[in-house]
DNA sequence: ATTATATATCAAGATATATTAATATATGCT
DNA sequence: AGCATATATTAATATATCTTGATATATAAT
């Protein structure tokens, strides 16, 4: 119950659907380019990625300086279900844009 | 989006997740059997079988003085396999018990 | 060591949602 | 008509969640 309330709650947010949808059609992106693909603020950013990942949707790879998010894998049939219905959705997502300002 | 949210709203509740669930396992309940069965003030029932029929859970049907709720039929994927994912929960729903004073 | 970049976390205020109590509406009985 | 039952809605309050700005931590470069 607790784990299907956190699976939900972290989609029951237009943010979080847009950078669940970024992140699965984009493929792995590092938080700064998130942030600025989104132009939104870093905290606000690494909340919901927080989120998402604490839900079971992402799954962070630490490379240096660097947070990778991705689609976690293998992913079970529910959240697969969900991200297939979010990309149904059509929505507005931002264009890939780099942000970190060193590569 | 606003379609999707509202139904992924509607299930990030845990009365409503045992409301819904248990109209899934007793099929068509009258509100005030649910009330009597939850032991809930009637106006919070009320609100919660609004929201879920709303979301597009729910079908209403009104006969004499009684409103029964049911399922909504048919029920698109998505919702099918949320009411499903919901009975994996194996929550623990009160027992049918009559509300109604007069049959 | 110092500085810049990248990310996470925390605290405060703003916004949304849930609960309760009170009131409104509707049906059916006498 | 007048009363009881059934359900919906509203207003007030309580609780949870989101956003922002500030601060903390960690890595890498000079």
């Amino acid at each position: 119950m607790e784990v299907f309330l956190k699976t939900v709650g972290a989609i029951n947010d237009e943010t979080r659907l847009k950078i669940l949808n970024f992140i699965d059609s984009n493929g792995e992106v590092c938080v700064c380019d998130i942030e600025n693909s989104f132009e939104m603020i870093q905290s606000r950013i690494s909340r919901h990625l927080k989120i998402l990942k604490d839900a079971g949707f992402l799954k962070v790879d630490r490379r240096g300086r660097w947070a990778y998010y991705s689609i976690r894998e293998p992913l079970d049939k529910f959240r697969k279900e969900i991200l297939q219905e979010i990309s149904f959705l059509q929505m507005q997502i931002p264009k890939l844009s780099k942000g970190c300002k060193i590569e």
